[in-house]
DNA sequence: CTACATGCAAATCCTTTGCATCCAC
DNA sequence: GTGGATGCAAAGGATTTGCATGTAG
């Protein structure tokens, strides 16, 4: 098991929370995979290590995890929606609109946003992990040479 | 009908596309508010003027305007789903994660990120209307003195 | 006239809920 | 032992699809 998902662990039982076979287990594939995981990969994950969660207890699980702060969820769009556990090192996607493909984009990039949300409009922003809509760089060259 | 709408109206004929009833009055309505309507929303507003659609027509009527790039889509969280026109003011909503609140934010905070992007991944940006969430001001001073 | 949009009904998909059973603490 | 989590089945809600009918161009 790695360091996160021990971590993450240690964190709930402090806090109380009770850890079961499910709940371990779907933070660990969560922490395996590092990336964004909708419920069906989550769910192949999990049957693939012999685990066989049905649907609700999953969904209860990630609404736990999200509520507490663990986890967050985002909408890639065209209903893909994925979770991720919020690590240390935050990263947010950019979702090409034509070829769908998505690209990685460090989280410093919104540390202006974030202070004109707070210097401008007294409020706190939590992005934990966002998709942003556009076009890649291929996908921009294609579409020009085709107008 | 108002100004935005009938230049859209005049947009999409331009387009050789189909304007029916239907279309006209989904347009009309998504302008005439300004803001952002929930499927059940535009159908009460298309109701009061009496015009009963159905809810795959008025699906299918904003996928299509969806696509041509005239209507965003966002998702507010909570299941809370809206569309609206994309004019030439824009803005975004901050949501509160607490009370639920929606503040309006305007576009410009948004034009440093879309440089970088630009910038440092080669990527385009169409952020036409997007949800940020976090905490307002009056729930943080809140939920500050419970803790 | 013809292609395409609509209306209706039904299907589908994702997610939630109720309740009995099970298990972590 | 007991409160809370899980498993199962079923309900719920939003969105999509198929097909006959209607209508814009």
């Amino acid at each position: 098991m790695s360091n996160e998902a021990e971590h993450v662990l240690a964190a709930l039982r402090e806090q109380g929370e009770r850890l079961t076979i499910q709940r371990r287990e779907v933070i660990d594939a969560l922490c395996r995979d590092g990336g964004h995981l909708a419920i069906d990969d989550l769910h192949g994950a999990l049957e693939a290590r012999g685990l066989d969660l049905n649907e609700p207890t999953i969904y209860r699980i990630l609404q736990w995890l999200k509520d507490l702060g663990f986890v967050s969820q985002t909408d890639l769009g065209g209903n893909r929606i994925v979770y991720q556990m919020i690590g240390p090192l935050r990263h947010h996607h950019l979702v090409c609109l034509n070829c769908h493909c998505i690209i990685e984009m460090d989280d410093r990039l919104l540390d202006d946003l974030r202070d004109r949300m707070r210097r401008e409009y007294g409020f706190e922003p939590r992005i934990d992990h966002m998709a942003f809509f556009g076009l890649c760089r291929r996908c921009q060259s294609e579409l020009e040479t085709h107008t």
